[in-house]
DNA sequence: GGCGACTACCTAGCGACTCTAGGTACTCAG
DNA sequence: CTGAGTACCTAGAGTCGCTAGGTAGTCGCC
C-alpha cells in the first residue's frame, strides 16, 4: 500500500464525498441532482447546501476519484456538468464502504444503541 | 428558539464529541482512560489522538454538555481530571443517539450495503 | 411588462474540527 | 541513565461545511 496517501485514517473527513461517491457509483449525475437525489433516497435526513456539494465535486475531481463532462440540454435549460465514477473512485467507494461498515459497528458499540 | 445554538444541524461535525459523551455516559472518565477506551471498546477501528481528544473535552465542557473535577492519584502518577455529564450532556446525549440513527440508515440508504 | 420561481452552475470567507508535533513532569524497570 | 509508561497540555496547519451571496436563462402568471 501507500501508493498514495489514505485519504480517510478516521473516516469523519470526507464523508459526505463518500456519500457522493455512493451516488455516482450508481450511475452519472449532475451537481444538481445530487442535492436532490441525496435529499430524497435519504428521506430528508440528509439536505446538503449546494455551497457543500459543489466544492466536494470540485475536490473529488480534483483527486481523480470522480471525471466530469459538459453536457447542453435542449430548450434553453442550463448546461449540466455530469459525473462518473474513475477506476481510482470505484476504489476509493469500495474502501470507503468498508471504512463505513468498521465506522459503523464502532460507533454503535461506543454509543450503545 | 435561538436559547442555544443546534450543534448538530447535520452531524459530521462534532462527530467524536458525540463519540465522548457515549463513553462518559456509561462512567465518570478521565481523558487518557477515553483514549484508551475509544480504541478497545471499538476493537481498534477508532484510534483518536491525544491532540484531538482533549481539545474536545474543552470544548465539550466549555459547552456545558460535560462536567470536570481534578483527581489526586496515590503512589505519584500525574493527576487525573475527571469528567462526567452535566444534565445538558445527557440530552445531547440522546438528541446526539437518535441522529446517530437518522444519519446511519441514511448513509446505508445511500451507500446501498 | 414585470415579478417570482425554478434550473444549474459558481465562489469568497468564516468558523469549526482533526491531527501533527511537539512540550511538561513524574515514576519505575533494567 | 535511558527508555517506557502515565497524564496532561498547546500552537499551528490543513480541511471541510455552510452561509450568503452572484450569474444567467426559462417559464408561468397577473
Amino acid at each position: 500500500m501507500s501508493e498514495q496517501a489514505a485519504p480517510s485514517p478516521q473516516l469523519s473527513r470526507g464523508e459526505f464525498g463518500l456519500l457522493i461517491l455512493g451516488l455516482l457509483g450508481r450511475r452519472e449525475m449532475y451537481g444538481y441532482e445530487i442535492v436532490a437525489e441525496l435529499r430524497r433516497s435519504s428521506e430528508g435526513a440528509i439536505d446538503l447546501p449546494e455551497g457543500t456539494v459543489y466544492p466536494a465535486l470540485r475536490r473529488l475531481e480534483r483527486d481523480g476519484l470522480i471525471g466530469g463532462h459538459w453536457v447542453d440540454v435542449v430548450g434553453g435549460a442550463p448546461r449540466r456538468r455530469y459525473y462518473r465514477l474513475t477506476e481510482q473512485g470505484e476504489r476509493a467507494l469500495a474502501a470507503g464502504r468498508e471504512d463505513w461498515l468498521r465506522f459503523k459497528s464502532a460507533a454503535d458499540a461506543v454509543l450503545g444503541s
